[in-house]
DNA sequence: CAAATGGCTTGATTCAGATCAAGTCTCTCG
DNA sequence: CGAGAGACTTGATCTGAATCAAGCCATTTG
């Protein structure tokens, strides 16, 4: 900690870009922070980081290039800690390296997820699926307002931002009202039927998604 | 080990089942598992184990259900090791915990991989990057056998066989000619620039598809 | 050895989702 | 306050990949 950089980033910075060597592991202190993959031209959110997470863990442990790109979503505070005293931190603290490894383990699982989610559902079941489980992760209320923008979203989900609205409005069939930010759940089961139930699927422990990678944690109202 | 279990399974068993609890760490000691997920019909190839590499350590050290099914493919040797043992070797063997660390740490990067691949390529680019990828993983040798079946490909990709199959046959036009099992790459510049170059996507470190998870190596010839 | 099984290929057709093209609304900023 | 930018929506159209339907081939099995 005390070769740590403390940083305040100004909203849509790019801090780490994926290529580069890992030299420093990144702790979200405050903010928002988008990992995102890109190839000539097309784009793919990963994941977004809230506090207080940890990312690309990883590639400083494997001491290996990042595989993905970070940016600011908002103005946010990030620790960065050089990556060669995390790799002795690992090394000489057990108790670190534990969590360490907790942590690896559940970004690994939170990612299986969202592999499996692209892998075995279409469009609308994802998004059914997502609402579903943002709405689980804050007591199972019926509405809230979505945590980011739409589009980032739909990139996280795999899909065009048109689609995504398309499918918002076509899920009011479905047991679900989406308007503007805010989402009510109207009809739980009739929309986990959509989803393909396996609620094994993204349940029933939170992994990663709790810890603050994957998409954030939507708020109650 | 001691508390270790040594079984020889037939192929088409199906050892593991994604929803169970995590009794046990997998270890594929002789022959060929896959890692799969499925949901109401629907089944996705997630990843290929190929000896020695383990399985589920992300279940086992979070104590948490499977988040896959396993299958053998073929003849196999699996160690079984109980959870509770690898947690407890986790927590006082520090070189134990820092491996664990490296092969989950592996795992997760080749998954990123994996989710890039999927978001960023459409079916063609995918099948490009994946031969170039098998070519260099045996050393850039321009020509290999397929290491696994074809459906079995397609499926770990995200596509039909049927699909695969056409894939299969129009790359020819741009590089790479598959007779059968046999590929043979007779353009790789040209197979480069379909796969939407950025070998960054997929090297330069093989990460965990070195050690046994993604799909096997093919064989050199 | 004939039948059956399962993997693979091929063609025809369909469809989910992408792309293209406006247009609206909100927020920011000069 | 008016202009601009960017997010979102909506509709029309296009297309990549899935589905459906045979047929082929190799291997297994009775």
């Amino acid at each position: 900690m005390r070769a740590a950089y403390d940083q305040q980033i100004p909203p849509h910075v790019t801090v780490v870009s994926e290529g580069a060597p890992a030299d420093f592991l990144h702790v979200v202190v405050e903010g928002m922070v988008e990992l995102f993959a890109s190839t000539q031209g097309r784009e793919a959110t990963m994941a977004v980081v809230r506090p207080v997470s940890t990312f690309i863990l990883a590639a400083c442990v494997r001491d290996a290039p990042y595989l993905m790109s970070a940016r600011t979503l908002q103005r946010s505070r990030l620790l960065l800690v050089p990556s060669e005293n995390v790799r002795a931190a690992v090394a000489t603290d057990s108790r670190f390296a534990l969590n360490a490894m907790q942590d690896l383990a559940g970004c690994y699982r939170g990612l299986v997820r969202h592999t499996k989610n692209l892998k075995l559902r279409n469009t609308r079941e994802r998004i059914a699926a997502y609402l579903l489980r943002q709405s689980r992760l804050i007591g199972d209320a019926p509405g809230f307002t979505l945590p980011v923008e739409k589009r980032l979203i739909a990139s996280y989900m795999g899909m065009t931002p048109e689609n995504l609205s398309r499918a918002f409005k076509s899920l009011a069939a479905d047991g679900c009202k989406i308007d503007g930010q805010r989402v009510i759940i109207t009809d739980r089961v009739r929309l986990e039927a959509l989803a393909g139930l396996s609620l094994l699927l993204d349940g029933p422990d939170p992994d990663a998604s709790a810890a603050g990678v994957s998409l954030p944690l939507p708020e109650a109202s």
